[in-house]
RNA sequence: GCUGUUUUAGCUCAGUGGUAGAGCACUUCCUUGGUAAGGAAGAGGUCCCGGGUUCAAAUCCCGGAAACAGCUCCA
C-alpha cells in the first residue's frame, strides 16, 4: 500500500496509508481529538474543500481537522442539524415535502410543504423528536447517485421541490445523504453521525417563497439552532435575550427618543424632544466636519415637479411603487414627494456656468425624503417611509474623482471612529455580470467608476468585500454595513459614483480647453439616514450614548427636600456652562432616586445633602460605576467640558 | 406585498360568552432620608377599528388596520 504525506496547519507532516480517512487521522493523534472533530478541511491537487471525516484521502494533502470553534465546522454541524429536523418532520408528518435546508450564520432552517399546517405550538414536539433521533447515533451515509436514479427516487417520493433541484444539476455530481429513515439530496459535508447534537432549539417559523421568488409558492420555514453542549445552548439563548434588551425600538420608547402613531401613518417616525436634540447634535457634528472638507449647505423643498423625476429617470423606475403624485387645482399639474435629493442638487449646479476651476462643488443637505416601502418591510427606525439623509452631492472632474472619493471615505471612517463603531464591514457593490440591461449608462463609464472605487478602497487600506449585482441602477457604490442587536445587517454609510445624472441633467463645466465637459457626481451619506444611524447607535451603545450626545448629562439628586433649592442652583449653574443637567426633587429616598436615574442611563449623578450644601460641592456618582468623591460645580463643569472635547476631537489634531 | 403570530390602563402583561385585573408609572397624604425600589390611599379602560352570531361579545365568526418574526423588496 502506498503511503501519503499529510501536512497539518502547524506545518508538521505525518505519513499514512493512502485511503486513510480524516477520522482515522484524528484517532491516530488522540482519542479526545477524535471525539471532538466534526469535519475536515482538505487541500490536495483538486483544491481545498471541507469534507466528511469518512471520505478516504488518496494523495498528499494538507488537512485541518475542524472542531466546533471553527466556523466551517459550525456550518457542517448545523447543516446536519437541518437533516435531523427533516428526519423528525418526516416521521411526524407523513407526506411532507422538502425544499432546501441549509445552515445559516447562526443555526439552520428547513423549508417544507406540509399536508397539515405546522405552527409554533408544534415546535416543542418536533424538538423532542429530533433529540430522540439524535440519541440513536444514526450515521450520515453518503451515496453518489446518477441523475436518473436521483430523479427516480424523488419521483417515487412525490417531492416536486427536490425534483426541480435535481433537474438543475449535472449528472455525475449528485450525492444523497441518509440519516435514519430520511434520505436527502445534498452536497454535504456532514457530521459522521447525529449524536454530536446534544442540545437544540427551534427558534421560529415563518413563510418563505420557494427559491426566493415571490411569484412562487410560499413554503413553511422552520428555523433552529443546535449545539454540542447543553450549556452552549443556554448561553446562546441568554445572549439573544440580552440582545433583545438592546433593541432600538424598545430603548427608543424607554428613553423617549422617538415614537410612531397609527394616525400619523406607518413608517413615519415622530422624534420626541430628547431624540430630536440628540439628532441635532449629530447633525451639527457632521456639519462641522463637512465644513472642514469644503462642503456647502443647501436647502431644497420636500416636493418637486413630476417632470424633475422624469428627467432623472427615477419616475420611470419607481413611479408606480412610490407615493403617488400630489395634484393641485391646476389641471394636469403634478408634484412628487422627493424620494431623494439629487435632482434638486443637480438643478442648483445648473444655475450658473461652472468652470473647471470651480470644481469640485460639494452641496450638502440634511434632506428629508419619502419612499413608499412595502408595509412588511418597515422596521423601527431602520426602515421607514420618511427619513432624513445626511446627503451631499459632489460634482467633480474625472481627474478629481479618486481623490474626492477617498476624502469621503476619510469622513466615514472618522465618524465611525468617533462613535466607536468597530464592527462595520465595507462592501463594494458592482454590476451583475449577467444582467447588464438592468443598469443605465455606458460600459466605459461603469468600468471607470468601478475601478475608481476599487482603487480608493485599496489606497485607504480598507478591508472590503465585493458583491456583484448589488450596484444601484445608475452606478457602483461603496457601502458601510453594521449589524444590529440580533444580527441583522444594515447599510449605514454609502458612497456612490454616478455618471448618469450629469448626463440626464446635461450638467457641464468649461474646461481649460474652453470646451464643455461632463462632471462626475458622487452621492454620499456617511450616516446613511439619521433614523437608521440613531437606531444602530442605540443598539451599539445599549442606550448609553457618549457624553457629548446623550440627552441628559447629569442629574442632581438632593438627599431630602430640604436641599431642593441647592440642587436647583447647582443645575442652573451647570446648564449655564452648557452641561445638560436636570434635577430629581421627588419626595423619595436617595437610594430610590439613584436607582431610577441609573436606569435612565444618565452618565453623572450629583448627590447633594447637608455636607455638600455647607461646603458648596457635589458628590459625583458615575452611572454604572458608583461614587467618585466630591468636587465643586465649576470643577465638574470643567471636567465634563473637557471629556466632551476629547470625545469629538477634530480631524486634524 | 406574502405567510404566520399578536393587539386589554402611560409601560410590562394576566384574564373570561354574563359588573374589567396585577405590577410599575401617575396624584394625594405620611415619612425628610447618605449611594440601585419607604408606607398608605386614590385616580386611570372605545379590551385596535368596523360588521355579524347571540338574551348577552372585550371574549366566538368575517373584514380591515397596526405591531412583531421571516420571505420578497430597498433610488
Amino acid at each position: 500500500m502506498k503511503n501519503i504525506k499529510i501536512t497539518f496547519p502547524d506545518g508538521s507532516v505525518r505519513e499514512y496509508e493512502a485511503g486513510v480517512t480524516a477520522m482515522q487521522i484524528a484517532e491516530s493523534i488522540s482519542p479526545r481529538l477524535a471525539g471532538e472533530v466534526l469535519a475536515a478541511k482538505v487541500k490536495d491537487s483538486n483544491g481545498e474543500r471541507v469534507q466528511d471525516l469518512q471520505i478516504p484521502i488518496a494523495e498528499d494533502s494538507t488537512v485541518k481537522l475542524l472542531k466546533w470553534d471553527d466556523d466551517e465546522a459550525k456550518s457542517v454541524f448545523w447543516h446536519t442539524s437541518s437533516h435531523l429536523l427533516a428526519e423528525a418532520l418526516e416521521s411526524l408528518y407523513p407526506g411532507i415535502k422538502f425544499g432546501i435546508g441549509p445552515s445559516i450564520e447562526t443555526g439552520f432552517y428547513y423549508d417544507i410543504d406540509s399536508p397539515t399546517p405546522i405552527t409554533e405550538a408544534d415546535l416543542p414536539a418536533i424538538e423532542a423528536k429530533m433529540m430522540e433521533l439524535a440519541r440513536v447515533k444514526a450515521p450520515l451515509v453518503r451515496n453518489e447517485v446518477s441523475k436518473a436514479e436521483a430523479l427516480k427516487t424523488f419521483t417515487e417520493k412525490g417531492d416536486e421541490y427536490k425534483l426541480e433541484l435535481i433537474q438543475d444539476l449535472a449528472d455525475g455530481t449528485i450525492t444523497f445523504y441518509t440519516n435514519g429513515c430520511f434520505t436527502d439530496l445534498c452536497r454535504g459535508p456532514h457530521l459522521p453521525d447525529t449524536s454530536h447534537i446534544k442540545a437544540l432549539k427551534l427558534t421560529s417559523i415563518a413563510g418563505a417563497y420557494w427559491r426566493g421568488d415571490e411569484k412562487r409558492k410560499m413554503l413553511t420555514r422552520i428555523y433552529g439552532v443546535a449545539f454540542p453542549k447543553k450549556s452552549m445552548l443556554d448561553e446562546h439563548l441568554a445572549m439573544l435575550e440580552e440582545a433583545r434588551k438592546r433593541d432600538h425600538r424598545k430603548l427608543g420608547k424607554e428613553l423617549e427618543l422617538f415614537a410612531f402613531s397609527q394616525r400619523v401613518g406607518q413608517g413615519l417616525p415622530l422624534w420626541l424632544p430628547k431624540g430630536a436634540a440628540l439628532r441635532n447634535r449629530l447633525e451639527n457634528f457632521l456639519r462641522n466636519i463637512q465644513q472642514q472638507y469644503g462642503y456647502e449647505q443647501v436647502i431644497t423643498p420636500h416636493i418637486g415637479m413630476k417632470d424633475l423625476y422624469v428627467t432623472s429617470g427615477h419616475y420611470a423606475k419607481y413611479g408606480k411603487d412610490s407615493f403617488q403624485p400630489i395634484r393641485t387645482p391646476d389641471e394636469g399639474e403634478e408634484f412628487l414627494l422627493k424620494p431623494m435629493n439629487c435632482p434638486h442638487h443637480c438643478e442648483i449646479y445648473r444655475l450658473k456656468p461652472r468652470s473647471y476651476k470651480d470644481l469640485p462643488v460639494r452641496f450638502a443637505e440634511f434632506g428629508t425624503v419619502y419612499r413608499y416601502e412595502m408595509s412588511g418591510e418597515l422596521h423601527g427606525l431602520t426602515r421607514v417611509r420618511g427619513f432624513t439623509q445626511d446627503d451631499a452631492h459632489l460634482f467633480v472632474r474625472p481627474d478629481q474623482l479618486q481623490d474626492e472619493f477617498e476624502k469621503v471615505i476619510d469622513i466615514v471612517l472618522y465618524i465611525f471612529k468617533t462613535l466607536k463603531f468597530e464592527n462595520f464591514t465595507a462592501q463594494i457593490s458592482l454590476r451583475d455580470p449577467v444582467n447588464r440591461e438592468k443598469y443605465i449608462g455606458s460600459d466605459e463609464n461603469w468600468e471607470k467608476a468601478e475601478s475608481a472605487i476599487v482603487q480608493s478602497v485599496q489606497n485607504k487600506g480598507l478591508d472590503a468585500t465585493v458583491e456583484y449585482g448589488e450596484a444601484a441602477f445608475y452606478g457602483p457604490k461603496l457601502d458601510f454595513m453594521v449589524k444590529d442587536a440580533i444580527g441583522r445587517r444594515w447599510q449605514l454609510g454609502t458612497i456612490q459614483v454616478d455618471y448618469n445624472l450629469p448626463e440626464r441633467f446635461d450638467l457641464t463645466y468649461k474646461g481649460a480647453d474652453d470646451k464643455e465637459h461632463r462632471p462626475i457626481m458622487i452621492h454620499r451619506a456617511p450616516f446613511g439616514s439619521m433614523e437608521r444611524f440613531v437606531a444602530v447607535l442605540l443598539e451599539h451603545t445599549a442606550g448609553k450614548f457618549p457624553l457629548w450626545l446623550t440627552p441628559e448629562q447629569a442629574v442632581v439628586l438632593p438627599i431630602s427636600e430640604k436641599f431642593n433649592d441647592y440642587a436647583e442652583n447647582v443645575a442652573k449653574l451647570l446648564n449655564n456652562s452648557d452641561i445638560r443637567t436636570i434635577t430629581d426633587t421627588r419626595n423619595e429616598k436617595i437610594g430610590r432616586k439613584i436607582r431610577d436615574n441609573e436606569l435612565k442611563r444618565i452618565p453623572f449623578m450629583l448627590i447633594v445633602g447637608e455636607k455638600e450644601e455647607a461646603e458648596g460641592v457635589v458628590s459625583v456618582r458615575v452611572q454604572g460605576e458608583g461614587d467618585k468623591g466630591q468636587m465643586t460645580p465649576a470643577e465638574f463643569a470643567a471636567f465634563v467640558t473637557d471629556a466632551v472635547a476629547k470625545e469629538t476631537e477634530p480631524i486634524n489634531s
